[in-house]
DNA sequence: TTTTTATTGAAAATTATTTCACAAAATAGC
DNA sequence: GCTATTTTGTGAAATAATTTTCAATAAAAA
């Protein structure tokens, strides 16, 4: 949208290479070629070069990528220069593993608020995060401005409470139900779904030995 | 291997067709159309058809698909008519969450025993399963004859814990941890890497308003 | 300076995946 | 039994993603 569109299976990369950029920066590495990323990230050095290459020129002939100015221009394309707010729903189990999981480590989120219908967890502070009862999520998702949600509720309920948080204004949505959410086309859901992960992970076991 | 090459894609999707077959045995739905299996995981519906044909012919035209036939063949596909055990590697956080995380509910896995450094939780039970010492770890999984290890561990150790997991014999690893992890093609490796996914997230929000 | 080596960027080729569109087959209604 | 309707399965086309290849350029070595 802001610029041409890149790939999604690009987009998809961007993160993991910020990543490693950062570890190398840490390790005060100023230079870096594809081939080394290659190795650290296992994607393919061409996949990385094209990959690099729908945002310009962005390295030198003969040298490779400069570590430093690439983090930067990294860090603005993934919005990692301003801090992302995000509500979690669902204190549950994983829910709880989440609020203590810190995203603020290595990416510029946070979790600033989380919901449970359960009444001794409403109005509590967990790992630093206030709780509020689930009837005040529209409320809350409007006034604190959060576009982001992580949905870690029960799968009978996470289309309605979607709908819920898509009328508090919510734009973005990191699914861990096993529901296939139904969402208006301006909303994106990112499914993280633990069973199917193992599940597949099963199934290449069984019926792709050797390579990919 | 065992049939002929599925295509990645569709095999990463077989999971997701299983457990909406599930709801739909559950329901006593004996039939099922492509179009109405497309509404509820949202797949496009020619996708569907295309990933079943894969397999033969499992429909009958102006019917649909029989439920319990196509489950009973996925099952078959899937392996989730055996018991498959699993190690978790790493009974922290997100480690702890997944030990109560009911992966038996939905898939005929079971974590059948973990492992941890801390010799507090070594030898004792946490939510049913047992915690063996990190000593251990190989030993275990030789006699216990475990091939998938979930990996829940601190990315800095996470190169080392895998390369001692696979000279214990494990074949595949679901891997929470933000390193990519270097293995013999023989292994295979599937990525679950949160942060990612809420950057990527974010980017697509920012950068593709509306459709895909 | 000149030569060798390393490394990108991009065009082209290849491979993978999705979607269209429709004939064929089966069902459902009359 | 006939006709209208539904729905699959699949060639062909379209789209997406990866990989190969190599000229161009920068840095390092001679």
């Amino acid at each position: 949208m802001t610029e041409q569109k890149i790939p999604k299976a690009t987009a998809k990369r961007l993160p993991i290479y910020y990543r490693y950029l950062n570890i190398l920066k840490d390790a005060d590495k100023t230079r870096v070629s594809s081939t080394e990323l290659s190795d650290a990230v296992k994607v393919d050095s061409a996949t990385i070069r094209r990959d690099f290459s729908y945002f310009g020129a962005l390295g030198k002939r003969g040298y490779g990528y400069d570590v430093e100015s690439l983090l930067k221009f990294f860090k603005k394309i993934l919005n990692q220069d301003k801090l992302t707010n995000a509500a979690l729903i669902g204190v549950g189990n994983l829910g709880n593993a989440l609020l203590n999981f810190n995203f603020h480590q290595n990416s510029n989120v946070r979790i600033s608020a989380a919901f449970d219908v359960r009444p001794d967890l409403a109005n509590t502070v967990q790992s630093g995060v206030p709780i509020y009862p689930m009837a005040e999520l529209r409320k809350q998702l409007e006034d604190q401005q959060i576009k982001i949600v992580i949905l870690t509720v029960p799968s009978s309920v996470a289309q309605d409470v979607t709908d819920e948080a898509i009328a508090g204004g919510v734009r973005g949505i990191l699914n861990f139900t096993s529901l296939r959410l139904s969402v208006p086309k301006d909303v994106r859901v990112q499914n993280v779904d633990l069973t199917n992960e193992l599940q597949t992970l099963i199934y290449f076991l069984d019926h792709y030995n050797d390579e990919d």
